[in-house]
This record gives structure tokens, C-alpha cells and sequence, in this order.
RNA sequence: UCCAGCGUAGCUCAAUGGUAGAGCCCCCGGCUGUUAACCGGGUUGUUGUAGGUUCGAGCCCUACCGCUGGAGCCA
């Protein structure tokens, strides 16, 4: 596409040429006979200097008057300059204000949280979010792009739903046409069918947690991508996530070092990250979590500290398998060597972001699945479809689903989930 | 739901139970290489709300509201 204007990013393909750039004023210097106005544009920041000489006394008082996040076209001579940050300045020759901003209330020195999240509609113009914003595409093309390259096909699964997928959690309810319909927890259940269908499948698609949780880790609405492929094992189910996130951690190391350097991030442990990932039993880590000092019985599920202890005693991730089958859900394909344990895995960040994938085998045998919902207390009639699946041509097959948001916080190194997202969803928090 | 901490100017924060303060923002002036620019001057308050103790409360007590972090649960 030709445009008439010219994106910062570009900028140095323009080096001696007069460019106009279409964006906003980030911040403002002024030396009385010399202005110098920080552009951006969303693709990149850059410096236009404004000298009294270069310009007539209209133009160089309109400079002076701008105000922070005004829009303006800026037209000048792009010039390499060792002094600027990203090598190139612009020689401002003419400005055209678009709209004058007034009181812009984030301004350069600190804010606190509450603060810049009432404002998260003007924060995600500051350049540390709009550095993780950049990463978090840059992990979904790569997802993306990983997926596509092994066959998978993107087939999405549905945001309303009739029935609880798992019925443990919170579902947020909504009224569908007088009865009542539930947002989606997550699209794991609907591509085991499109899997039948297509083979390997993905889905990208927000999930709904009405739980009451409230910490640096949680939100309401997330965004899964829930993959699933007809035949694959166990192992097969681990290699493909191991791939998948060596895949989007690789991408982010060679497109976005950047951003990383914006968010001050420590790219050494990232760097590290390569397949195989460690894999132990959920008996191990247990007993991992014994000898490190954080207490825990067999047949407990892990808390935060027990997710520090396992995933800080590796310098990769590392996958947790065969947990007891009582803490697990009703469709995962149990051990044959050990029928107490399901063929599952958790997969845990480094650093202590704890888990961002859950995967597991699932029950392909009719008769099996039957039994485990009416042990798990799972009522036929809403998931007749989901045992037709077992009933019409069934396969063994397996799938995982990864939590966008917490590998974003893993990867740009966040102290808060909500900075992972443009407008996070929190416990009673849905403004702006 | 539970536990802990915090609510003072638009923002970030000070203030032994004894006159309500600073920096930033904003406005005015100065400065041709600034990098959260700098220098001089100026405006800014029902101290979250309602009670209570006290000669006197921003400070102590009670309740409520809000915010932040954590727990449980999970990705």
C-alpha cells in the first residue's frame, strides 16, 4: 500500500529526503531558539528539531505552543545523527497541528498503578506498554506461524456456550434468547471435534474465569490458544509445546530486541530456552517440593510457592506429568502402566511466572469417558455431542492450551499480569 | 471469601497530638543540542466518609467505602 506520509520505522530509508510524519508529541524540550519535539507515530519515536533560523516566526511560536500527545504532520529533511537514539533526526521545516491536546494527565514523572490502570486507555501509549503490546503480537504470529508450519488449522471455537466445559470454575452467565448461557472457560472441548475433522487444529479465543481471585497473576478475561491433534500421544502432546515455545521465544529474541531493551528485560534466561524441556513426574516434583522446604502431600495440587520451588529448580521450562487422577479433569487419558495417574503435564515458566500450558492425552474409549463423568459427576445430556466424538470413529488424541497473558508477563519479565493486555479484566474491575 | 498494608493538592509523596508542606503538572519570563532538560516567578486542599477520645486530631479509637499486595483456585 502507497501512502502519503512516512512511517518512523522506515525512517532511515529516507536519510536526505524531505519526509512528512503523521503521529503525536510524546514529550517537549525547548532551548528558547530551539525546539525539540519527541515524535511518535506507534511504529517508533523520533526527535524533530525546530531552530528559530530554519522557520518562519508562525510556525516556530506553533511549535512552542505544542502540548503533550498533540496530534501533528511534521514535514522536514531526515538527517543521520549520532546524538539520537535511533540514529536519525528529523529537521522540522513545517508543522501542522491536527488537534492540540489539553492537560494530558499522564505526564513524565511517576504514577502509581490504580492511577495509570483508570487511565489505561492513554497509558498504552507510553512506551514501556506499547513495548509489550508489540511482544505480545510478536508471541501470537509466532504461535501462529509454528502451528501452520506442523498442518495445524485454525478452526475457533464458540464464546457462548450452553454448559460449563470443566465444572469446577466460576462461569459468568448471560441470558441467550431467555435461558441461560455461560462464556467460555475454554475451547479445548469444541476442537476435539474440529480435530476429527481436520487432524490438528488450533483455536484462538478469550476465556471467561469468574473466580474471586486477586492476584498479579489472575484476570477474568484471558486469551487461550487451544490446540489439539487427532493421534498424538502423550510425548508427542509435550514435543509440540516444547517446539511451539522455543518457536515464539526464538521469534521474540530475533524481532523484538527493541522492546526487550525498552522493558529492561534480562534476555540471558530467555536465550537459554531450547527442547527438550525437563519433564518430571508429579511424584518428583512432590518430593522436589519436600526437600526444597515448601511442604506438601501426595494427592494436593500445587500452590504459587510449590510452582516457585519446581520451576526455579531448572534453568528451562520444565514439564510436570502424571498428576493423580483426582485432581485432574474427567477426559484425561489415564497411565495403563499406572491407572492412579493421568497422562497430563503442566508446562512451568522459568523464573517463577509459573504455569502457562496445560495439556494432557485425552479418553478416547466410550465406555472409559462414560464412566469418568458419572464419577466426576458430569451430566450426559449437555455432552452428548462430546461422547458422540468417542462413539463415531473415535482416536487417541491429545492437546494443550496456553495462557497468552502469562507467557506475555514470562517473556517481557512483568510484575503484573494486567500490563500483558490493551484492557485487563480484573476481580469488579471493568473500567475503561 | 479470608489476611496484611495504604487513603494528605491533578500526579508522586512529606508533616513529635499544637499555624497544611515539597517536587512534578499547569501558567508567565529566560536560554540554539535538549535527553524525566535547566534557571527565576506564580496558582493549587471539606487530609476517603461518618462518628468518637482530647483544651486541641492529617496523626489516637470504631465502623464503612476505596485502593494495593497476598492466600485459596487456576492459565
Amino acid at each position: 500500500m502507497k501512502l502519503g506520509w512516512t512511517y518512523i520505522e522506515d525512517i532511515g530509508q529516507h536519510v536526505g529526503r524531505t519526509v512528512t510524519v503523521k503521529g503525536w508529541l510524546y514529550a517537549k524540550r525547548s532551548s528558547g531558539k530551539i525546539h525539540f519535539l519527541q515524535l511518535r507515530d506507534g511504529t517508533g519515536v523520533i526527535q524533530g528539531v525546530m531552530a528559530r533560523n530554519d522557520v518562519d516566526e508562525t510556525t516556530f511560536e506553533l511549535g512552542g505552543s505544542l502540548t503533550q500527545e498533540s496530534s501533528v504532520e511534521v514535514t522536514g529533511p531526515v538527517r543521520e545523527d549520532s546524538r539520537a537514539p535511533s540514529g536519525y533526526e528529523l529537521t522540522v521545516t513545517g508543522l501542522k497541528v491536527v488537534q492540540l491536546a489539553k492537560d494530558y494527565p499522564i505526564t513524565p514523572k511517576e504514577h502509581g498503578p490504580a492511577f495509570l490502570m483508570e487511565h489505561r486507555h492513554l497509558w498504552l501509549r507510553s512506551s514501556k506498554q506499547h513495548a509489550i503490546l508489540r511482544v505480545r503480537d510478536t508471541i501470537e504470529q509466532a504461535i501462529h506461524g509454528y502451528l501452520h508450519s506442523q498442518g495445524f488449522i485454525h478452526t475457533p471455537a464458540p464464546i457462548l456456550t450452553p454448559t460449563a466445559c470443566e465444572g469446577t470454575t466460576t462461569l459468568f452467565q448471560t441470558d441467550y434468547f431467555g435461558e441461560p448461557a455461560f462464556l467460555s472457560q475454554s475451547g479445548q472441548m469444541y476442537i476435539e471435534a474440529t480435530a476429527a475433522a481436520f487432524g490438528k487444529v488450533y483455536t484462538f479465543t478469550p476465556a471467561f474465569r469468574a473466580e474471586k481471585s486477586k492476584t498479579r497473576r489472575h484476570l477474568t478475561e484471558l486469551w487461550m490458544m487451544d490446540a489439539e491433534a487427532s493421534y498424538f500421544t502423550h510425548e508427542e502432546n509435550m514435543q509440540c509445546q516444547e517446539e511451539m515455545v522455543c518457536a515464539v521465544v526464538g521469534k521474540v529474541l530475533a524481532e523484538c530486541q527493541t522492546e526487550l531493551k525498552t522493558l529492561e528485560r534480562d534476555t540471558a534466561m530467555l536465550e537459554k530456552i531450547r527442547a527438550p524441556f525437563h519433564r518430571i513426574s508429579y511424584k518428583q516434583a512432590v518430593e522436589l517440593c519436600n526437600k526444597a522446604g515448601v511442604p506438601i502431600e501426595y494427592g494436593e495440587d500445587f500452590g504459587a510457592p510449590h510452582d516457585t520451588a519446581i520451576a526455579g529448580s531448572f534453568d528451562r521450562p520444565v514439564f510436570v506429568d502424571r498428576f493423580p487422577t483426582t485432581i485432574k479433569s474427567f477426559y484425561m487419558q489415564p497411565d495403563p502402566r499406572d491407572p492412579s495417574v493421568v497422562l497430563g503435564s503442566d508446562l512451568y515458566a522459568t523464573e517463577g511466572y509459573g504455569e502457562i500450558i496445560g495439556g494432557s492425552e485425552r479418553i478416547h474409549d466410550l465406555d472409559l469417558l462414560l464412566r469418568k463423568m458419572e464419577e466426576h459427576q458430569v451430566p450426559y445430556e449437555p455432552y452428548k455431542w462430546y461422547v458422540d466424538l468417542r462413539r463415531y470413529g473415535s482416536v487417541p488424541h491429545a492437546g494443550f492450551g496456553i495462557g497468552i497473558e502469562r507467557t506475555v508477563s514470562w517473556i517481557c519479565g512483568l510484575q503484573h499480569i494486567r500490563e500483558a493486555i490493551p484492557f485487563a479484566r480484573m476481580l469488579e474491575k471493568i473500567y475503561p
